[in-house]
DNA sequence: CTGTGTGAAGCGATTCACAGCG
DNA sequence: CGCTGTGAATCGCTTCACACAG
């Protein structure tokens, strides 16, 4: 599995730092609420603040960009709400499919966030004869025996998996070969895909399994605190508190050989 | 200022590397699906294809937590799977409450990956009155207005928000002020809270626009490279090409046929 | 004078490569 | 030998601090 990567010196100008491309949604969130409220300019340190990261990082992540701020001023909400959606790719239609539509498949086909980026929910896959032709959300499920082609009428590049586990493995060799090339797992699997084709995964247990082992820490700090007579509930020392970030990474592609 | 922040250096003995405590899970994954099937033992090599990782890495984490490995022949599973459980905390009980039961709500309530992992969901707790009583999974919910009861009765400290956007941030409050120290919050909105709170948030349509980013990128250097005949090698499912990191996860499979 | 944009320093995580145990 | 465990090199991200544009 040695897995050969070219990875390149990315897009010579276009090399946009990984971390960076994780938070771009996250300024746009902020940016989007900004913009309903109508607030025409804002500065790094208010909008870190709305976005949760700090603002060295937030001017950091612009430049890689591009120089749209005005000094002394700040950014225009607008002008990088677009900036940031096209970056993002999200000046495009993105058709996706759900495939398992048990109770998270619902959720997901249910979930408001998608289509007011750009995400459209092009189909529901689900291998349970019972289940075809019931609509979910507003959108009649179809069988998985009709995968490929409901793919390829659609032109979908994105795939959302929320099947059982068992099933997360097959569905993703069917979608990769019908031409998926990004896919969204919710499965608890580590899924194996060519070279090419880009997978995040969403795992709730071990987000979970993350927190616990923090809480962990803070009970024995907690007694181990009453030892060098530290304050018992209180403000004493912070806790972990570790920042709130967590959620960089990403995968990168790494198509065509150099 | 929304989240403190006042990162700590960790205790030099304790010291667990961020990065390496994400992966915890992932090795304690693979290692539980090896011991369902009785393998004995296993090589860095063979765990770390199974968990998705590169070999350097997962010995580098597992040095982190001791010497477990005997040199020549790899890692016993059950031991390994012992000592991971208990540095993640999974050797005790964790009562959950899952505040917003509507489709992901559920689902997450469904979630059989908890009960396996020393996470048990105390309460399902929800602000419509209609919904009070009505049981969901087997577990009825409760009304928004007995949290704290809740949450003190059950000794509650990890909670898990799945409500709208607008009411997460509320109900944050009300958690931490009875005594909830972990959150993990699925709702599209940055949680303020208090220094020694962990927060860790999934977001579905982060996730989807990180991929659309990739994804737009994969066609802009498919017209500039030639299309197709790429690689030789990427044709099957070859391995897990890129990092799989990606840092967070979380997954929740819901029971349905397949 | 204010707040952006950015070189440079600082830091943590990953990867390398090999010493040495079994 | 084979495979673990780990110092050392490296890489990439974050943070600092300040020049400079508006």
């Amino acid at each position: 599995m040695a897995t050969g990567r070219t990875h390149r010196p990315a897009t010579r100008s276009r090399g946009i730092p990984e971390a960076t491309v994780a938070r771009l949604p996250l300024y746009l969130r902020a940016l989007t609420g900004l913009s309903e409220r109508s607030v025409p300019t804002v500065s790094s340190e208010e909008l870190a603040a709305a976005a949760g990261v700090n603002s060295a990082k937030l001017r950091k992540d612009f430049s890689y960009l591009g120089s749209y701020g005005t000094r002394g001023v700040g950014y225009d909400v607008e002008y990088l709400v677009y900036q940031i959606s096209r970056e993002l790719g999200l000046t495009q239609d993105w058709p996706v499919v759900i495939v398992g539509i048990g109770n998270l498949g619902a959720a997901l086909a249910n979930y408001g966030g998608f289509a007011s980026r750009g995400f459209r929910v092009a189909a529901l896959i689900d291998a349970d004869p019972a289940m075809a032709g019931k609509p979910v959300a507003g959108i009649p499920v179809q069988h998985s025996d009709d995968l490929e082609r409901i793919i390829s009428d659609n032109g979908v590049s994105i795939g959302v998996i929320a099947t059982p586990a068992g099933a997360a493995q097959p569905v993703c060799d069917r979608l990769v070969a019908a031409g998926v090339t990004s896919i969204l797992n919710f499965a608890p699997t580590v899924l194996s895909v060519p070279d090419g084709v880009d997978v995040r995964k969403v795992d709730l247990s071990i987000e979970l399994q993350i927190l616990a082992f923090h809480e962990q820490r803070k009970a024995g700090e907690e007694s181990a605190a009453a030892h060098d007579g530290a304050v018992p509930e209180s403000v004493g020392h912070d806790v972990v508190a570790h920042d709130t970030d967590q959620g960089p990474d990403g995968d990168v592609p790494a198509v065509m050989p150099a």
